[in-house]
DNA sequence: AATTATACGCAACTAAGTTGCATTTGTCAA
DNA sequence: TTGACAAATGCAACTTAGTTGCGTATAATT
């Protein structure tokens, strides 16, 4: 069996960000390409801070230039915007319908798949005549770990 | 059938909320009373902008204060905290529960009363073993006028 | 390779929310 | 009712998230 290096993924990775960048008409820019990158690594949703640590300082990418990356990216569909009550907004990539659950204790957050909302959704349009376009969902509490 | 006035009726009012805050065991102060008869006579969540606009105003009450005043409030539970992605708090009294529909085109707030969370939280606390504390939900789109 | 619209970096700004500290005020007990 | 003390307020200064304007650089297109 053929093996792949890891070389070899990380330019599919690259590969793939660019394409992704491509199709919602924008331009390809370094910039760009390693905001992505960052976002296909993480797992679980993150504020820009966090973003900028690494682009500002390994890459040299100013902190405007990223805030507004991440708005474009948001417009195109391909971040999620999440706000937390942490006075700051955090974002996903905007793929696989979930919600969240954040630990008040030590910051933990677990992803939950969605059951109900589809539905609840449903009957919203039809009894408040509202055009639902996204919603968000978050529970707020402790987590396995924090309990005791 | 006897009636009775509007200053009773404001009377009324001063004393609710001067009991409510009370029994949360914070200091009933005139800066207190103000803002939590703001939230009475609003039915739609504020943030802290519009409040200090009236507070400050016409009762001479601080920016800073006020801040801290909802921060009590929101500790203790007479408040809850909502996020609605625009860079800022807003506040409600923190009765009945229900959800918000969001217009994206007008702003307009509409509540939506819970049918499907409870028994979703229940299912989370099952198989996450995460202890739901609160939880916020709400849905963005267009209201019936908007969508024209 | 030249053109051009778009993206970027830098500096300055805005707006939300917080902190420290001196003064005032609500509460409670004598 | 008054005096004492903790808690609340006002003011100034600060922090942090996010935005705007503008000159320069660069990606896409021919």
């Amino acid at each position: 069996m053929k093996q792949i290096s890891i070389r070899q993924v990380q330019d599919l990775k690259q590969h793939d960000c660019e394409k992704e960048i491509q199709e919602v008409n924008l331009r390809v820019t370094p910039a760009r390409v390693a905001t992505l990158k960052l976002f296909e690594s993480h797992d679980k949703p993150v504020d820009v801070l966090h973003l900028t640590d690494h682009l500002q300082k390994d890459l040299g990418i100013d902190r405007v230039t990223v805030f507004r990356i991440i708005n474009s990216f948001v417009e195109k569909g391909l971040l999620k915007k999440l706000e937390f009550q942490e006075g700051k907004a955090r974002y996903e990539l905007n793929k696989g319908e979930h919600h969240h659950l954040i630990c008040q204790n030590c910051g933990k957050i677990e992803d939950v798949k969605d059951t109900v909302i589809p539905d609840f959704e449903k009957k919203i349009a039809k009894k408040y005549k509202f055009l639902v376009k996204s919603h968000s969902l978050e529970f707020y509490g402790f987590c396995n770990d924090c309990q005791k």
